[in-house]
RNA sequence: GUCCCCAUCGUCUAGCCUGGCCUAGGACGCCGGCCUUUCAAGCCGGCAACACGGGUUCAAAUCCCGUUGGGGACGCCA
């Protein structure tokens, strides 16, 4: 395929949703698979409705998450002369007509029908009116095909074919001169040479109704390709009652973006058993054959072991660039004398593997980028007794003159205390552990002492000692 | 209501086009065990699905028809 040219479309009222990355991740596929271009095009036609602001969610979700477009964003509104032009050339031509019916006696007349139990589409009664310059308000409708049939080859759909009984004189220029989305998508996506149109199922229905209009001006049609939807939990359509639906908001969250891609992708594509790509392999291996047919049910357990998995396998050095925003919400400052021993990256191979997102990465963090550490007083008075106290003062007292604290030089230490003391491993971390770090979970008592360094390690060793009562 | 789409474990899916290799595979989650200085991770094992009814065929998860169920669209929104 050659000169493969794609475009995400979205309309600026609100923040980019999952829905739409999924999209856009799609669209962006098909290009880099064929090595053709992606254009991102906002849809800002309902003036009533768009927003700067939605516009820069939009482009900074889309940076998020990594899909670079070659060409846009373009705007719509920048576009409204070529609208009005293309549908006074449909009015020249015969091929739309001036309607004078308002949109107050349009809905009662779709309520009627509908109470009739009949199609609730346009009558047709200004069809033959022949009115050329009207003097009051007037919408601008394309004559559709009313008879015959509408076929479309959808890619992952297959064919799908439309009696023109069922379509609309649909509404090409509202009243207050502003086209309608279906029909500056079609003049856009005729004029930016889209070759391949790729969007959300809920857009089936209103191909039939945009193809006539390519025909009727001598465009090409571009090939189609309906994404199934995504899913709530209870298998509704994916909205906020469902949780998140921003993808900003799973910035937050902690999930890294090359996880949330991974997740999306699964969900509708497949590529036999595997679960984990990179994006390379995406690029490489991405093709509508494997595109699903059927809706899916977006599923926030698969995409966290998803993003556990990138944590535990990313490069230490990334994550820990990624976690500073979540670490300084707790305090943490980048350029403070707290720190972990070797920085933050140190730390990261020591929690990896308990944290499920960045915002519980963070907290696994905190024995290490704060001072004095917070005690759970329920552990202190649990661990740190009377009893315990005379073990972890020895324990001080000999690794204080260890010159490393190794695993090697730290084992001994303690097996002597064990021995002399009568004590087992089980009975002695707990208690150490909850001197350290304040918590009765850590990560490995040895890596919890290296991450923390001698000074810091004997410090707090000393200060759990002095709260114990004795 | 009208039109369109869809239908494999609870969920994501492989298999379906090109019927036999399917006593239906993988993954998430869940349950049990192992490992263990905590919490995790890891390893091993288990539960769990072809919506239903008719055809076609020697043979159907796979092909055809119908039923049921689910979703979407019916705006001077996109």
């Amino acid at each position: 395929m050659t000169n493969v040219r794609v475009r995400f479309a979205p309309s600026p009222t609100g923040y980019l949703h999952i829905g739409g990355v999924r999209t856009a991740l799609f669209n962006w596929l098909f290009a880099r698979h064929h090595g053709g271009t992606f254009v991102l095009r906002i849809e800002d036609t309902d003036r009533a409705r768009s927003t700067d602001e939605a516009i820069e969610a939009i482009v900074q979700g889309m940076r998020w998450v990594g899909l670079d477009w070659d060409e846009g964003p373009l705007r719509q509104t920048d576009r409204l002369d070529l609208y009005r032009e293309k549908a006074k050339e449909l009015l020249d031509q015969g091929k739309a007509y001036w309607c004078v019916c308002t949109p107050e006696e349009l809905e009662v007349r779709r309520k009627e029908a509908q109470a009739k139990g009949e199609s609730s589409k346009y009558d047709g009664r200004c069809r033959d009116k022949g009115i050329t310059s009207p003097t009051g308000p007037a919408a601008m409708r394309f004559k559709s095909p009313q008879e015959g049939q509408t076929i479309v080859d959808d890619l992952i759909k297959g064919k799908i074919v439309f009696e023109n009984t069922v379509l609309d004189d649909l509404i090409i220029l509202r009243s207050n001169n502003y086209p309608t989305y279906n029909f500056s998508v079609v003049i856009d996506d005729a004029l930016m040479n889209i070759t391949h149109v790729i969007r959300g199922d809920d857009h089936v229905n209103n191909t039939p109704r945009q193809v006539p209009m390519f025909e009727a001006m001598g465009y090409q049609v571009p090939k189609f390709a309906h994404l199934p939807m995504i899913l709530g939990s209870d298998k509704a359509r994916l909205s906020k009652r469902h949780g998140a639906t921003s993808v900003l908001a799973y910035q937050e969250m902690g999930y890294l973006p090359e996880a949330l891609v991974n997740y999306l992708v699964r969900l509708g594509w497949s590529h036999g058993d595997q679960e984990i790509f990179t994006i390379q392999e995406l690029i490489e291996k991405f093709s509508f054959e494997n595109v699903q047919s059927s809706a899916a049910v977006f599923n926030h357990e698969k995409l966290q072991w998803l993003n556990a998995e990138y944590i535990k396998q990313g490069d230490p050095q990334h994550i820990a660039t990624l976690l500073v925003p979540f670490l300084t919400q707790h305090g943490y400052d980048p350029n403070g004398p707290v720190q972990p021993q070797g920085g933050l990256e140190a730390v990261v191979p020591h929690v990896r593997e308990r944290a499920k997102t960045l915002v519980e990465m963070a907290d696994w963090f905190m024995p290490f980028i704060t001072e004095p550490v917070t005690m759970d007083e329920a552990a202190a008075i649990k661990f740190l007794t009377p009893a315990i106290a005379p073990s972890l003062k020895k324990f001080a007292e000999r690794m204080s003159v260890v010159d490393s604290l190794s695993k090697e030089t730290l084992d001994p230490v303690i097996q002597s205390v064990l021995e002399e003391d009568g004590l087992k491993m089980g009975k002695f971390a707990q208690p150490l552990r909850v001197a350290l770090t304040g918590r009765t979970f850590s990560p490995g008592i040895h890596e919890v002492m290296q991450l923390l360094g001698k000074d810091r390690t004997l410090h707090r060793i000393n200060q759990a000692i002095q709260r114990i009562p004795s």
